[in-house]
RNA sequence: UCCACAGUAGCUCAACGGCAGAGCAAUCGGCUGUUAACCGAUGGGUUCCAGGUUCGAAUCCUGGCUGUGGAGCCA
């Protein structure tokens, strides 16, 4: 006797009446005596699959009564389209002629009901088999494909970028060193000044890779090792980098809404607020959006809110800014030319204006706060000597760097875009910890 | 690092100074259309840890540990 062939569940729909074979995992199961309902995961989706007592083997009818949640099981059965049926897609069911047990799952810790957050956190390794983490994750793989995509289509080169560097790659944030044979070594916090040395070398260029930062940041938008996307271009002004970023970010929704109906119905997204990040996108200058800061708080009633929302020009934003200007806006809003003072050291000033450089950060709607972060960069060689030495950079760390103007200097920009931030806006999570397989947090490394 | 809140059965929670409880999960039984099925039965506890107050502490106090939310910093 033959083996009905093997299908995947998101392929159902093309075996309609058709004997098929599945593989896969127990994600529920109920019965009703003499019939069984198992719902059966296999990576692709789940399908429904019914036991009639008659139509089994009194043996396998005996054993799938006895299967518990995530017990792996083979089935033979014959597809059929019935309306009641759940599942992913749903509305197929296989009527079950054989049931072979791989194995018993033993009690698995998360049940259908609702659990807390550490609970979860702790069984991550199983937690990504649910329906919502499934969706999540895979909608963070299609925003990855697209922004790639869409770089590659646009002449983009990627050229990665080291993980273990000799010095920080700018001067604030905290690194995570490790051992190198004696020497001590960084953990990356970004590819940025390789990005630069690798433009001269295609042009554009981007990298795409694990960033640490060693801070101890505590909320819903920092984890400890995030994914950053940063692309570099020769010749770019701030201008073209705002329009750059708008295209490639609303393409990237774009293909997200085009792939993922079912995924943004399973973590219930609103979607019209997604389907309305097309370019343009607002921009605003730093000044203007301090001015518009200033104005808010001045209205606003509530004093601890209106003390959340004060700020001096000159101040870099806070979260509370972030959120407040990202509401003004439907769509993801650009903030241009922050104070030189309060941003990278390797950052063009604005000519005529070096209080202010050419910088510029997109914020994301809805209170996800700053996605991408970006400008144009230094390439007059005495002007970032003088920086480097100013800020009392080591000197010897950044000879490479300095290097890059001594031979061929051209104008250039790029920026950064934390995936996980992205992930978590596009999904309409309330953490980026979900946005991750295995999220690198403050109290958290296990699993 | 700072501020606020929390920790009770495998999970989610109740009990708030006077006998340690429920729902789900597990186990056993029933049911031919379940959608987090339903019905009946059974088992399940170092109330985070250490000290203190009290006739009596899950409950009040002190210290610690762990977590959650927020701030700062950043993507």
């Amino acid at each position: 006797m033959s083996t009905p062939p093997v299908i995947q569940i998101s392929d159902i729909a093309n075996h309609v009446g058709e004997e098929v074979t599945l593989r896969g995992w127990v994600y529920n199961r109920t019965d009703k005596g003499r019939l069984q309902f198992i719902q059966l995961r296999d990576g692709t989706g789940i399908v429904q699959c019914v036991a009639f007592k008659k139509d089994m083997d009194e043996a396998q009818f005996q054993q799938a009564a006895k299967l518990t949640q995530e017990s792996s099981i083979v089935v033979t059965g014959t597809v059929r389209q019935e309306g009641r049926a759940p599942g992913i897609p749903g509305g197929y069911e296989v009527g079950l002629s054989g049931l072979s047990v791989l194995q018993m799952a033993e009690d698995y810790p998360i049940t259908p009901k609702e659990h807390g957050t550490e609970f979860l956190m702790d069984h991550r390794h199983l937690w990504v088999r649910s329906s919502r983490q499934w969706a999540i994750l895979r909608i963070r793989a299609t925003i990855v494909r697209a922004l790639r995509e869409w770089l590659d289509n646009e002449g983009f080169l990627l050229v990665d970028t080291p993980i273990i560097t000799p010095a920080a790659g700018e001067e604030t944030t905290t690194l995570f060193s490790i051992d190198y044979f004696g020497e001590p070594a960084y953990l990356a916090q970004t590819g940025q000044l390789y990005n630069e040395a690798n433009m001269a070398a295609f042009g554009r260029v981007y990298c795409f890779g694990p960033t640490f930062r060693a801070e101890k940041s505590k909320t819903r938008r920092h984890l400890m090792e995030f994914w950053m996307l940063e692309p570099e271009a020769a010749f770019y002004t701030l201008e073209d980098l705002m329009a750059m970023e708008e295209q490639l970010i609303s393409y990237t929704v774009q293909q997200v809404l085009d792939k993922h109906r079912t995924e943004l119905a399973i973590i219930e997204r609103d979607v019209s607020r997604l389907e309305n990040v097309t370019a343009p996108f607002a921009r605003i200058s730093y000044d203007e959006a301090v001015e518009r800061l200033q104005k808010l708080a001045a209205e606003t009633e509530d004093p601890q809110q209106r003390e959340l929302l004060h700020i001096e020009w000159g101040e870099d934003f806070g979260s509370p800014h972030e959120t407040a200007l990202a509401e003004m806006f439907d769509k993801p809003v650009f903030v241009y030319h922050y104070p030189t003072a309060i941003k990278a050291f390797y950052m063009q000033p604005v000519e005529g204006r070096p209080e202010v450089c050419r910088s510029v950060d997109l914020l994301a709607p809805e209170g996800y706060g700053e996605i991408t972060g970006g400008s144009e960069r230094i390439y007059d060689p005495e002007l970032l000597e003088e920086r480097v030495s100013k800020i009392g950079l080591p000197r010897e760390a950044y000879a490479w760097y300095l290097d890059l103007r001594r031979y061929g200097s051209v104008p250039h920009a790029g920026f950064g875009l934390g995936l996980e931030r992205t992930v978590a806006w596009i999904c309409g999570l309330p953490h980026v910890r979900e946005t991750i397989p295995y999220a690198r947090m403050l109290n958290r490394k296990y699993p």
